[in-house]
DNA sequence: ATACCAAATGAATAATTGTTCATTCATTGC
DNA sequence: GCAATGAATGAACAATTATTCATTTGGTAT
């Protein structure tokens, strides 16, 4: 019924609701990258996706559903990237830091067209409170726990003068900052000095814990 | 002509054309916060304005030149305002990269409307190089100007250690994405705290040139 | 094979959009 | 005052859009 016996998704012309909707937000992503969230019409994610006019009306009632609901996919995706991440980091609060930053320049997260998705959400966010508060969430739930890693290294690391969630604050928005830079100049920034730039911040903010990264040669 | 003798602008019906262009670019920057940039058209633009609708065919050709006069005129009030910031610094490099740092969280270019119009701008310009030239150029320029700065304050201080594009990337994307949380998150911090967490970022690189700023606390 | 049903199609529709342009209006020089 | 100039209007137009739905297609159960 629409899957093998080891549940790996058939290419039937017929796919179950769940594959089809995959199948469409994928091809949301491709075309608000390509085109640009105000040029992503029915026909751009249609085409993308390989299947006909109707076929979103179907799946997902209206356009504006299948934007929320993709902007829901790709914040999911994020959750559940660094939840997997802490689960398989060690029990330290510095290694369990440095998993966070390295799921938010690893794929499948920090995807140049997730990314674009990103952007043109928060740029609407303003104007539609459903694109704020899903943006807004993820936001929260991360630096909250980006703030208690830091606080259990204050406390352990015995750091004077620091505050957790002025550095939890700090972190997240420098990552999401870095994100801009990847989109917007892939070529003079990797992801991996991305990525070393936070946990240069890191290393000093807590010197006894984070070492500074290997600094390879910055583009001009 | 158009202009009193004091060079306020006139209310006349029939105004300059610098001084229309200008009213329309303002329009757009609430439009474009209000009802997102996919939801802006020419009738919400002219509305806004309180003008009639072939008014910006007449002034700017088309919409698309409208959108890209506006995204100059937000990129140059950003250049213009951290220029005249470091004209009114003193002449240490601290000083002066606090005083960028003051630029990024105040009026006029800390204000909700444009961070809106800025990330709506982003969120396109992986599909159109116009937008992404002109982004990535303030960018590149802005973070040019803390680079050497921060190359001052190595030399200066004696800091071991420090490389100073990797601060500069650091701070300005930091910078960038604090503006995110002012955007999708106004409630939960202020301008204040946003530019205090710079500071204590640029605290922690450089500690015997910038104190830790007193931080109020942070909302949950 | 056959009949059945859900999935998918794509042409048609109604609404919205950017753009044009003939007309109206206000200001300025004579 | 009176043309003359050009800025501003808003109705009209062509193009594009999201949505609908009668029809076709493909898979499944009998």
């Amino acid at each position: 019924m629409g899957r093998t016996a080891l549940g790996a998704p058939t290419k039937k012309r017929t796919a179950t609701k769940q594959e089809r909707q995959l199948q469409l937000i994928r091809a949301t992503i491709r075309s608000v990258a390509k085109n640009g969230l105000a040029d992503t019409t029915m026909s751009t994610v249609a085409r993308e996706a390989g299947l006909s006019q109707g076929i979103i009306n179907l799946h997902f009632q209206s356009k504006d559903r299948l934007l929320v609901e993709t902007l829901r996919y790709i914040a999911d995706e994020y959750k559940t990237s660094w939840e997997k991440a802490l689960d398989g980091a060690g029990p330290s609060p510095a290694e369990r830091l440095a998993a966070l930053v390295e799921v938010d320049f690893n794929m499948p997260v920090c995807d140049r067209n997730k990314l674009a998705v990103w952007f043109a959400f928060w740029g609407e966010s303003k104007s539609r409170p459903t694109y704020r508060k899903l943006c807004a969430t993820r936001d929260i739930q991360y630096r909250k726990e980006l703030g208690d890693l830091c606080q259990l290294l204050i406390e352990e690391g015995g750091y004077q003068g620091l505050d957790a969630m002025v550095l939890a604050t700090g972190l997240s928005a420098m990552a999401e900052g870095l994100w801009l830079d990847l989109l917007i100049s892939p070529r003079s920034l990797t992801r991996e000095q991305a990525r070393n730039i936070c946990l240069a911040y890191l290393a000093s903010a807590f010197p006894r814990h984070f070492s500074v990264p290997p600094l390879r040669e910055m583009s001009p």
